[in-house]
DNA sequence: GCCGTTTTCGGCCCGACTGTTTTCAGTCG
């Protein structure tokens, strides 16, 4: 649904950043930044809205309307042709790499005629770059290692990109009358925060149909094979994606194999050969005496993931487990956990609004909570201290005072007023004690100091969820995939304070973000720690992030009791009660 | 380019940090 959105946002986001590089009008810029956000998070499709429609999205006026409509009905934006043919696309590539911005890609494209990420390395790596008015030894040696953060992402897509081009391809490959089932599978369906490819399995008696449908889907732009079992193609976005059609008998066999991971698999066909069975996407076999060379032997089961599991002795094995992290042992000892689940979350409880970086009205982001069905929801806009937000003291209280009224207005779903503090670099948070007993709930997060070093950024931690008034920390490493790394932390020492304090760590279901991962996630739960799975929606569709983070807790092998919001209202509250101070 | 209990021009989120400067520009959240 939001696609076409996501894809018009993403026009306007490039035409701001080429209004930069070109050295126009910053303001014109940011009212371009401003609209591309606005019509990604949007909550109605583009598509059915009319002019005056389109201008009812904040950020949007008469020029960024008629651009979408352009769009709509041409498939191109003029203005957008017109700057792409002054900037070569490596230098909008070159202003992605973290501490180089429009100027600085501006100033090495002209005075050093680079125009590629590659380019920009081979300079740096010749020392080109500290020759260049202000740039000296340092930031050649920032850009260097923005680079390499760059490339560390690997052209992986992010999970709700991947998801989002699964789903489609899923939906218009199953609805062929031919097809009788179709699934993605791969990395994907073990929900890991970045997939590199997209795997679409799917069972029909004859295939051509389906390998038809996919090449011609709108948003395939290069076809790299076609064969009757395998079809590979590359995407608008860059992903690849491969559909494989199996027949029907087969179809529980190869969704194992096609699932994985590889280590999962290995683990599995060891198990078999123990039992003189042999495991491939074509089913389970149990090898005959003579059948060494060629014959597979007796197909013992194949049709269903659960049947093959049974053959080799296991209970089926939920996707997000099988990383070979012990699922095959916990399986056997029928200790595999009663994994969380989307519907067992009950609320939200870190979530923005247009009080400070949010796009929806309190109003609308309520709406569509309860449209969610859910038990109760926190509003937790951001604290005066990240001070883009000009957030302050009285405007805290009048949005505590809008939620106590709006609250009545849901008899179903407890809104509850919470904030999202800046936990600053010495530990402290932006209000004093006495401020912060007036909020239902507080989340505390990093949002500085970055690069501080592993004394400094544990600390603070710690004494964040020391402070009686810190219910969760949201974002513990801060990470952003592809783009930032965690901060260098002693985890160990967060995972004992918040076991210690009663403070509950975030699943951050951001796709940009999943923070925490899997593996942070199962090692807190050794120390007996609580999470919390939010959004930390800044738009109403964000909500439906909560699959991602799900998926993340899912991966870090925690049940619902271990995730506090899918708690009871009244448990939650006790636990929001924290412990007096000291 | 958007927006208006400051409406049709003149503002536009603002402060911290970093690196390069020698008083400030660029980037970030």
């Amino acid at each position: 649904m939001a696609r076409l959105n996501d894809e018009v946002g993403a026009l306007l986001q490039e035409i701001a950043d080429l209004i930069l590089l070109t050295g126009g009008d910053a303001f014109r810029a940011r009212s371009y930044e401003k609209a591309a956000r606005a019509v990604g998070g949007y909550h109605a499709d583009l598509a059915t809205l009319d002019a005056k429609g389109l201008r009812d999205i904040p950020g949007v006026g008469t020029s960024t309307a008629g651009k979408i409509t352009e769009y709509l009905s041409t498939g191109r934006m003029a203005k957008l042709d017109e700057l792409r043919a002054q900037v070569p696309p490596g230098v909008r590539e070159i202003m992605a790499i973290p501490t180089v911005g429009p100027k600085t890609a501006a100033l090495i494209h002209r005075e050093l005629g680079v125009s590629t990420v590659d380019e920009l390395r081979a300079a740096a790596e010749q020392d080109r770059l500290g020759d260049l008015p202000g740039l000296g030894e340092k930031t050649a040696e920032n850009i260097r290692h923005g680079i390499d953060q760059l490339r560390s992402g690997g052209g992986r897509a992010l999970l709700d990109t991947a998801m989002e081009l699964a789903e489609e391809i899923v939906a218009s490959v199953g609805a062929l009358p031919e097809c009788h089932r179709c699934a993605y599978a791969g990395s994907l369906r073990r929900m890991r925060p970045t997939v590199g490819d997209v795997d679409v399995l799917a069972t029909a008696e004859d295939s051509r149909p389906l390998m038809d449908a996919l090449t011609r889907l709108p948003f395939v732009t290069e076809v790299l094979a076609a064969g009757p079992t395998k079809t590979s193609v590359r995407t608008s976005r860059g992903l690849q994606i491969d559909l494989r059609v199996v027949p029907p008998e087969d179809w529980g066999a190869a969704m194992v194999y096609f699932t994985g991971s590889k280590a999962h698999n290995i683990a599995l066909r060891a198990r078999a050969v123990k039992a003189g069975l042999k495991l491939s996407e074509y089913g389970l076999f149990r090898l005959t005496e003579r059948g060494d060379r060629g014959s597979e032997g007796e197909k013992i089961a194949s049709r269903t993931e659960e049947e093959v599991y049974a053959a080799l002795g296991l209970p089926w094995i939920p996707p997000t487990l099988r990383e070979d992290r012990g699922e095959i042992a916990a399986a056997l000892a029928g200790e595999l956990p009663d994994l969380v689940t989307v519907r067992d979350i009950r609320g939200d409880l870190h979530t923005h609004t247009d009080l400070t970086d949010g796009l929806a009205p309190l109003e609308e982001m309520l709406a569509a909570a309860a449209e969610r069905g859910y038990a109760y929801y926190a509003v937790t806009d951001h604290a005066p201290n990240l001070a883009m937000q000009r957030m302050t003291d009285e405007k805290m209280l009048a949005q505590r005072d809008q939620v106590r009224a709006l609250d009545r207005r849901y008899r179903g779903m407890r809104v509850l007023h919470g904030t999202e503090l800046n936990i600053d670099r010495d530990g402290e948070v932006d209000w004093p004690p006495a401020f912060l007993a007036g909020f239902d709930l507080c989340v505390a997060s990093v949002h500085s100091h970055f690069r501080a070093d592993r004394d400094v950024q544990t600390r603070r931690l710690v004494r964040a969820c020391e402070n009686p008034h810190v219910h969760v920390i949201g974002h513990p490493t801060t990470r952003m995939l592809g783009r930032r790394q965690p901060i260098d932390v002693d985890l160990d020492a967060v995972y004992a304070a918040c076991a210690r304090t009663g403070t509950a760590l975030e699943v951050n279901a951001s796709p940009e973000r999943l923070d925490l991962g899997d593996e942070q996630i199962m090692a807190a739960r050794r120390h007996g720690v609580r999470f919390a799975v939010n959004t930390d929606a800044h738009a109403t569709t964000h909500l439906d992030n909560l699959r991602y983070g799900v998926g993340a807790a899912q991966r870090g092998w925690l049940t619902a009791d271990e995730v506090v919001n899918t708690w009871s209202l009244t448990r939650l509250r006790q636990f929001l009660r924290k412990r007096p101070a000291g």
